[in-house]
DNA sequence: TTGTAAGCGTTATCAT
DNA sequence: ATGATAACGCTTACAA
């Protein structure tokens, strides 16, 4: 097609009869330049409309100003919230995000991974995917020195900056919630045993559980694999937790599609939330007091997450000295009770 | 920080004792260089773990491989939808996404196009801003040579690859189930009247009006120029209609946050869905028929619109020659009635 | 079959 | 104060 022709220093140092040296040194307003020159360079540039090219900046800085993200999925409340913030604090920098998806695949993690690396994106920010139990391809590249912040789905192997929830308060607060509300049998349906953060709300669960002294029953906790991406992993769950006797009078979601999957299967079984089944559960969706039951909801300061994951990036990446104190943030979960966790 | 330092065809010559042209040559596989140089060559890249320098090729080429896309905000339904389709695209084919969002601003829109445009990308995905009415920035990069297909908001006067909904056919169908539902005062809250979208979806609703010979009441059309990205538009929009006498029967509204904030509004005041004021809009939130009166929708094919988009840029990018005719898809939006709009 | 050298756009170093 | 040149990593005439 008809290649754009961009606009070079080499038409302005033309057009001016100079050197490019020149035309760059004036561009940069160096002391060495005269003022005449200087008004006459930046006004030719204007008029051309010149601007640097980025790939020639790359090569020669040996940065792109560009960061990869890479996350399960984008079509999701809680990341796109999350890139939502990202966004803003890369723009303000002046920095590119290259977004992509692992659609919870490992491959594709590690593929994607490649492709970016070689790409030469400054750093990464990454939620890790739920197939994600090797993390030898991040550790590798992290050794190399490319600059990595974690967030939401966090590694601990990798010593690097990471932003989370407070996972276990979430569903500690949660729990407790539920069981002051008089439920007797809290079902749980949660992640992948894979990911960190299944770990830690399991935790928070079942501390609650003991600490009101309650038994931890395991056929009570049903995992998702891929996190109710395919609604039928969701179905099935509450299927199982269904034909238990006595029947669990409440579950514990700990994720956005857990959640709303969750409310779908009782809703189509014509199960009364919360009188039969009490629900709470993660969800960062905007229209959770608009649904059937006004849901109970664990809901994530995603933006803020996004935002402080990017600056904790960028903060390694334009720092000069190699960074040895990394940080784990911890974001407090926002508890939001409405009708669905609350028995009558 | 430690430089990231990267292994060049120069570290492979070098190891190998040979000319980096050989080495550039045998890694693209030329028909010039002998099996056995090949095999040392690419044995050697792998060792080493050889990636190309995107930055030179870049330089190069004069190609970035990777797209801008422009929304006016990432946390949306739409086009959080639409970004996923066109990241699968673009990744199949190799390109690198990169995301902006105008949060609905001009000047923002205006400020990010020369971001993009400055030859970080090779193409453009763009879905306007509400306050865009002067489309020049776009017309002159267009006429410079920069690939653009745009989608969903489209501009007319630009001449090049379209992807959009068939939006007159989803309003005129809503509104024609509203008045076969037996609604008599049937309101419409739409977006900005810069936006061709607005028109195309109001001559839907007016002109389903009309073969149902009803009279068009500009009192019931509320325009709500930052589409309810504020709730205060959509609650304003709402008090507005319910002070009317006769009242409305029926509200349709013309974009997500529109559809979920009318819901809200109405919710608070108690006024029951569907027998007081009937509801159907445009949303392509997945929760929909969870709602507390499930939602009847029109929902539109953001995935593929995404997929499609993408896919005609990246013809244009790629096409050897100058493309002439251009193409404007019209996509079948999904009307989905559920009990929002149906009278008892 | 392989090597040399120029060039993509920019900046830093070293002249002048 | 300005210019010439080399270099960033890669590809490709052109030479050998």
């Amino acid at each position: 097609m008809m290649k754009y022709e961009a606009v070079t220093i080499k038409d302005i140092a033309k057009a001016l009869g100079i050197s490019t040296s020149t035309v760059s040194r004036a561009l940069r307003d160096s002391y060495e330049i005269s003022p005449e020159t200087k008004a006459l360079v930046l006004e030719c540039a204007e008029k051309l409309n010149y601007k640097p090219n980025p790939a020639a900046l790359s090569l020669k800085e040996r940065r792109t100003r560009s960061i990869g993200v890479i996350v399960c999925e984008i079509a999701n409340n809680f990341f796109s919230q999350t890139i939502d913030g990202i966004e803003s604090i890369a723009y303000d920098k002046g920095y590119n995000i290259i977004i992509t998806q692992s659609h919870e695949s490992f491959d594709r993690e590690v593929a994607i991974l490649n492709f970016l690396a070689s790409r030469s994106v400054d750093g990464l920010l990454v939620s890790v995917s739920t197939e994600t139990n090797d993390i030898s391809h991040f550790k590798e590249l992290h050794d190399r020195g490319l600059p990595i912040v974690f967030f939401d789905r966090v590694v601990d192997e990798i010593n690097t900056h990471k932003v989370t929830l407070d996972n276990f308060k979430g569903t500690y607060e949660a729990t407790e919630h539920l069981i002051q509300n008089g439920c007797k049998r809290i079902a749980a349906i949660v992640n992948s045993e894979f990911l960190l953060i299944t770990h830690e709300r399991l935790a928070g669960y079942k501390e609650a559980l003991a600490n009101n002294g309650m038994e931890v029953d395991n056929s009570l906790i049903k995992h998702c694999f891929y996190g109710g991406i395919e609604a039928q992993e969701v179905e099935e769950a509450v299927n199982q937790l269904l034909t238990l006797r006595p029947r669990p009078d409440a579950i514990l979601c700990t994720s956005d599609k857990l959640t709303t999957g969750c409310m779908s299967a009782l809703s189509r079984r014509r199960i009364k939330i919360p009188d039969e089944i009490a629900l709470i559960g993660f969800t960062n969706s905007n229209v959770s007091e608009l649904m059937q039951t006004p849901l109970s909801v664990i809901k994530q300061p995603a933006n803020e997450m996004g935002r402080q994951a990017a600056e904790l990036l960028l903060q390694i990446v334009e720092s000069k000295r190699p960074i040895k104190d990394f940080e784990k943030r911890v974001l407090t979960p926002e508890i939001i009770i409405r009708e669905s966790s609350v028995k009558i």
